[in-house]
DNA sequence: TATGAATGAGCCTTCATTCAT
DNA sequence: AATGAATGAAGGCTCATTCAT
């Protein structure tokens, strides 16, 4: 007895979400998607080709909200706070998904499709951190030539998830480290 | 019809950490690593109890020898070049190995046992990266409290790994990075 | 290609129980039971966890109908004649499941649970063969011990198992013997 | 480097025979008898052409010692004595060997070849157990006909082997319970 | 559109048997 | 004659995907 549900890819989402987050593309199946979605298996593949493109939408939607939220901080931050700001809430963000922030530093085992999908949602968000260092290093008076930055950019982005993973309760600490890091290279 | 394998251990050890490496556990069956040896599945089940055991005993053996070298720089280089020749040599290993380090920097996804080898692995390379920090340290008579160099530890661990994955072709530049970013934490 | 079939539980039921009896435990593998029910394999998973729990569940099933049948003797039989009744009832069960009866009397090489299952079902069919054999001996007004009736209870049950395997065109003629046996002892 | 082992025929034979007593055919397997022998798993195939055969070769030897047993009391005891004694003998043997008895009641799942062995065997120790019957049906003065006479030699046979399983720690009891048994059929 | 039973390729693992040494 | 490494068929089970309802 099909029934019409009700916001049915939120919800499909939400579910995904939890469990490629909590347990990696691997240990999910989508039966386990399905249930906690409260839906038939069937009703998954109306909405989503297949597994994989199920986990790249579900990839791609999880971090759009972030973006915002750094654009924000862009947009409306004051120059000598931007960085700060988007580490922090970068930060934030990737402590509450770490299961799926893992796939940003992996680069294998994921097949072509995957992998391009992943490196988009990379790239902006390395996007950000460039232009927030930027500002940063414009405010601080700092030069740094062309090759150092393209690294300490990338050097940002892998020290808030390792120090998430390394230490994640102390967040106050940790983003002193980044910051502290980052502002020692720019003297 | 039965044959006796010259160097059978070595040829699996050989074709199971090449699979290992580029495509990663998931993605490798006993089978692939049976065809890649050139013998019988059965065969790799005379040297290893399971999928995960061959798993873990390449990851293992895949380091010794890494660690070795890190030995002999920590025993007999000169403590002004200690760090620098560690984070080279580390470099290069992880360099050819690319594969096989993710999992130091990936924390879920394997179950107890798995975990506990890659955890020991990995405290046996940040000891190694500590020490040489350490004597670093008192070469440039720099002080850092405990939580810094903590970090700074891990910092080093993944960016080298982190340079790896993203420039790859740029050797020389990305340990230069490394020791700028250590070097200038420690002013 | 999916498709829905009809009275699929009872088909492999039906295929396993053909199976089982005629072949035993080890002897069947889940290929030949999807097969025969004319099913895939995964199928089968649908409605056992595994090959245990489908044996078991063939076992369990196969004799409740038994059960109902010898009940019904209990219940409505007069005196005198309900113990030959419940052996006439019993040997003709058995007799048309020979190979799965062989459990019943085998002890070892079943492990914890499976053991469990066919220990409740045996005792369930000598509740029913002692409380038939105490109505005999009171029709007959004979005494036995408890020693020796326990005994008898058991040798009733393996006794019709037994005829069953060695003289089993002559239903006649070995159901006297053992009402003969069993008669002969309580004089 | 081969060594000529001693009584390696009899150290097979120990080895194959306690370890299919106490597991049944299907849990064990040849290299745990190899083992168990102190040779390697190749020798056995020089003694026994396969699996089946080795076993079959281990039932039939290690009821012959048994049978010489029953042979004796056959040719010696005294009349009187034949029944019990040849019971008694069958009991204890029975006993140490539980697992290996059980395939002599079961009638199923041994192919071809492995029936006509066992069926061999058990023709013969039925024999014996007629012989004593008839001595002992002489001796009390009693009759009976050929078709109660036949299941009688089974009864007796089952009767033993279920007692053994059935209530293991009263041989006492046990014995006089079957000899009791038959003594109520001849009067 | 929603359902979920059905599918079957594919995986890990075992073990009787063979045969080069 | 003894060895035991090598073989590979076979088995139990999983799960992404399909499609009749």
């Amino acid at each position: 007895m099909p029934k019409i549900i009700d916001g049915i890819e939120e919800k499909i989402y939400n579910a995904a979400y939890e469990l490629f987050s909590q347990k990696g593309y691997e240990f999910v199946n989508m039966k386990m998607v399905a249930n906690k979605t409260g839906i038939a298996v069937g009703t998954l593949y109306n909405y989503h080709k297949n597994k994989k493109s199920l986990y790249l939408s579900v990839l791609e939607n999880s971090w759009q909200e972030t973006l915002n939220k750094l654009d924000e901080i862009m947009d409306n931050e004051k120059k000598s706070k931007k960085l700060v700001r988007l580490i922090t809430v970068l930060y934030t963000e990737i402590s509450a998904r770490k299961g799926i922030a893992q796939e940003l530093i992996k680069s294998s085992e994921l097949k072509e499709i995957k992998k391009k999908v992943i490196n988009k949602l990379k790239n902006k968000l390395l996007i950000r951190i460039e232009e927030a260092l930027d500002c940063h290093k414009d405010y601080r008076n700092a030069e740094v030539d062309q090759e150092t930055k393209k690294r300490l950019v990338k050097l940002i982005f892998i020290e808030i998830i390792a120090m998430n993973n390394e230490f994640h309760d102390d967040k106050q600490k940790n983003i002193e480290f980044i910051m502290n890091s980052v502002n020692s290279m720019l003297s």
